[in-house]
DNA sequence: GCCGTCTCTTGATTTCAGACAAGAAAAAAC
DNA sequence: GTTTTTTCTTGTCTGAAATCAAGAGACGGC
């Protein structure tokens, strides 16, 4: 469990063997099923989640009752309803598991504690959260600049290898496109491959 | 000029004089008039960028020539090409000044001091960083789960005092609406209210 | 191995907001 | 204070993607 967190820590920052023995008892482990919900709209989001194996969704539910994707993680990834962890407010956003997986779990209270313990931790979610912005950044931009076409392309070229993973149907969510869109796109482009 | 990133900064963590005078000279001051380019697409973002006075955006343009608004900043914003400066490749992004602004700016190398000088600025980094997801989180699911009107109703209510510092068509471009549908909104509730 | 659920496809129809056009009002420049 | 530019409004038309509908295929659970 930990070697995955400790390489993805690793890949920004030093750690001692030291260090990271101070950081495992701060984290606690958990197993989920598939389809298991890991935090529900309305509660309080108390841990952020860090997935060493299998893969997550976050998503919101409309008025209408429609759900948005709004983040997968997999192996290497973290996720949470940031707002509610950070606020200890109400969540907005639901996260759920897609296959089975593996997560460990750090509490507000031990995040902090984390940094204070370890403060090369806070240039780790400095850099984290530095490349998650540059990320979200892009993603924006693709949602207003992009057509439906240019936004599935770009994803199945960016996350190739999790494509297979991922059922269309909540691709179409994340992208905030409609599924018998993404259909049709797919049609489009194996006819013209045929070629 | 310092007094207003000190403020800033001192929201989040605690500041020793000795410390903000370690930090005054790795940054440069700059004035911008109206329309008055800070960086351009294509070129490398060199610095980061604090607004201590007036409003700049930051948008992309598309194939199509159509600008699309990325972000504004005020007093108190930091702004930029983020992808570019972490990675000093060209930017995709171009910042202007809708007002007389006046700004301090670091660069890459100084940026990296800063926090090996001032380790408490990683911290402080990290918790803007934070907060800025959030709000990128909340930007993201307006724009696939509201309607125009929604998005709208949202931008006005909670930027309030400044909305009557940006035109219209800029929060039309930031929002991804076209001008027109602002324009027709705005009608709608201007009746509404009369009643 | 069979049943039920989940996932994907295809066609027909609708709709929301975008594009285009043109003029009015307001602000900035000179 | 007049001209020029910028900003906002209103009307009409169009289009990309959503919605609705229905069936086929794949997968998972028992």
């Amino acid at each position: 469990m930990f070697e995955v967190l400790f390489a993805h820590i690793e890949g920004k920052i030093h750690l001692t063997d030291q260090e990271k023995e101070r950081i495992k008892p701060l984290f606690i482990s958990r197993k989920l099923r598939r389809r298991q919900y890991l935090l529900q709209a309305e509660e309080i989001c108390t841990h952020l989640t860090f997935v060493t194996k299998g893969l997550l969704r976050s998503y919101n539910v409309d008025d209408k009752g429609n759900e948005h994707i709004n983040q997968f993680a997999w192996e290497g990834w973290w996720i949470s309803d940031f707002y509610s962890f950070l606020t200890q407010e109400k969540a907005i956003f639901n996260i759920d598991a897609i296959e089975e997986t593996e997560v460990l779990m750090i509490s507000l209270q031990n995040y902090e504690e984390l940094t204070v313990q370890v403060p090369a931790m806070d240039r780790y979610f400095r850099i984290l959260y530095q490349n998650s912005l540059v990320t979200k950044d892009r993603r924006l931009m693709s949602s207003t600049t992009h057509t439906a076409e240019e936004k599935y392309l770009q994803f199945a070229k960016r996350y190739a290898q999790i494509l297979q993973r991922i059922p269309q149907h909540l691709i179409a969510s994340y992208l905030g496109l409609a599924p018998e869109t993404i259909s049709r796109i797919r049609r489009k482009w194996v006819s013209k491959e045929a070629i």
